[in-house]
RNA sequence: GGGGCUGUCGGCUAGCCUGGUCUAGGCUUGGAGACUUGGGCUCUCUAGACCCCGGUUCAAAUCCGGGCAGCCCCA
């Protein structure tokens, strides 16, 4: 095989596999900035989807989208004293317009909160006015001084961020968990990413947030990968950017605020999750391309009819909502184009040639499973839509067996540093509530308290894995990109 | 945060240790053409590189220092 495509095993080194797939598979490359990437045609339109799947989610329950500056001044930024803290050590600063020195330096933003909520202080007089639900899309700049990882940490990456202001705590407690289920519909429906749900600990939580909601997935090599989260904020931020409303009770009151985010990191782990030793594996409901149609024309047969009919089938297929691509260069052998669709992670590959002319069928290819199958030229269309969900649900089914094999419930510290050696993924774990013993299992493991589930169930023991005090939660640890 | 490794045509690399015949070799890719086409065909012609800055030296891809960029391991 040439160096064309993927030359390590997903399974032998799973870094080095990643960095090439991504740049092989053309999805994205290294800009020549340290720490920033591009966004190639096939990451900006898996963006592009995701973008047309959540926008309508959200619209649907009366989000509306707008677009806030990407200066924030220094000032601002301080104001919530714990949301500073936790974003200072990675933000941008312009210092500079033009030669001369700005008389306040102002923040590339890390996150828009500040900006947005000095103008909801505006804009909110009276409780018609809330709530107030909004989103935007843009990109934001945490300084990382850690290693690149190509959707995973940059020092750019694109995100959606909204941001809503409630009259009652309990409203915004709803926010919150509504946007929390539409992400995960999005990431187990579309992207076919099986996550947990649940809170974070008061160390994890948003710098600045009353708490966080979480939804984490596991990648092949065992570490956890934080998909999006949604927060709570309270009144920290009403308090100090004054945003007060009269209610209906004719009294003053700070409003209670929510905010949640996703990243292109859905796109990381999309790739790490699906993807195999061929290259990317596209889900088919986020592909943006879901077929491609690869003729094969022998010049002893009749080249022009194959031609007609791989343009025929284009045309049906796209007619029937299926976005499809004819690969109909004559510069390829068809074998070169097997590998070279696979590799970009098209779901599903339609072959034509003389035989299939000949019998009246076309031959069908999928990526998922490379399986290869005949069908007739009339089903065409039912069949290819079939097997797109077969394939989408294939995907998930085979994530959701690995999540589940990847969450082990230990009783002592010693099966948990076992676990977290030679296994890896989510360990299950009784806990005492103490920062203390979350921090000193941090220090000793590198695992982290990944969420606290939701759902509430019976303590695996009744002493703290660490402390061996007495237990009040079930939690889930685990390493983390 | 700490430690280590790497940087040569678009991609992968040879050369570096031991400075000079390096006018930098190969494979692949790109361009032109021919021949092919059910799993990365074959052939001919052609294009293309020493990461940047400085130092040592008669002489630097090669040695030294710094920068930039990437990767890995540990915390």
């Amino acid at each position: 095989m040439s160096d064309l495509g993927v030359t390590v095993k997903k399974s032998q080194d799973l870094s080095e596999w990643y960095t090439q797939v991504i740049l092989k598979s053309e999805l994205a490359d290294y800009a020549p900035i340290k720490g920033c990437m591009v966004y190639r045609e096939l990451a900006y339109g898996v963006w592009e989807k995701i973008q047309e799947i959540f926008n309508s989610k959200i619209k649907r329950t009366g989000h509306k989208n707008m677009y806030f500056p990407l200066l924030i001044p220094e000032s601002f930024l301080k104001k919530e004293a714990e949301h500073f803290a936790g974003f200072v050590p990675e933000v941008a600063w312009v210092t500079l317009g033009g030669d001369s020195p700005l008389e306040e330096k102002l923040a590339i933003r890390p996150t828009s909160e500040t900006i947005i909520y000095a103008m909801f202080s505006k804009w909110i007089r009276s409780w018609r006015d809330l709530p107030i639900k909004l989103n935007q899309w843009c990109s934001v700049v945490r300084w990382e001084t850690k290693a690149t990882k190509l959707f995973l940490r940059t020092r750019e990456f694109l995100w959606q961020e909204g941001h809503t202001a409630h009259a009652t705590k309990e409203e915004a407690d709803r926010e919150v968990m509504d946007i929390l289920k539409e992400y995960r519909d999005l990431m187990e429906n579309y992207l076919a990413i099986p996550v947990l749900a649940g809170k974070k600990t008061e160390s994890e939580k948003f710098a600045g947030a009353l708490y966080t909601t979480t939804l984490e997935a596991i990648m092949p090599d065992g570490k956890a990968l934080q998909m999006g989260t949604s927060h709570n904020l309270g009144q920290n931020f009403s308090k100090v950017f004054d945003i007060k409303f009269i209610g209906k009770d004719e009294a003053e009151h700070y409003v209670w605020q929510t905010s949640w985010g996703i990243s292109t990191r859905l796109i990381g782990a999309m790739v790490m999750t699906h993807g195999d030793d061929k290259g990317l594996v596209l889900p088919p409901k986020i592909a943006p391309i879901q077929a491609v149609i690869v003729p094969i024309p022998y010049k002893a047969a009749q080249v022009e009819k194959i031609m007609a009919k791989a343009e025929e089938i284009y045309s049906r297929l796209q007619n029937f909502g299926i976005s499809t691509v004819l690969d109909d260069r004559e510069e390829y052998t068809p074998g070169w184009k097997f590998n070279h669709w696979e590799l970009k992670g098209i779901p599903l590959r339609i072959e034509i040639g003389p035989r299939d002319l000949q019998n009246g069928q076309v031959t069908l290819a999928r990526r998922d499973t490379m399986e290869k199958m005949v069908v007739k030229d009339e089903d065409l269309e039912k069949t290819v839509a079939k097997l797109l969900e077969e394939i989408q649900q294939n995907l998930f089914n085979r994530a959701k067996k690995f999540l589940e094999e990847m969450i082990t419930c230990v009783k002592t510290y010693d099966e948990f540093k076992k676990v977290l050696k030679e296994k890896g993924g989510f360990i299950k774990a009784s806990w005492c509530l103490s920062s203390e013993c979350e921090a000193k299992i941090k220090e000793e493991t590198g695992a982290t308290i990944r969420l606290i589930p939701f759902e509430k169930e019976a303590l695996i023991s009744n002493c703290c894995v660490y402390c061996g005090r007495e237990a009040k939660e079930i939690v889930y640890f685990a390493k983390s990109y």
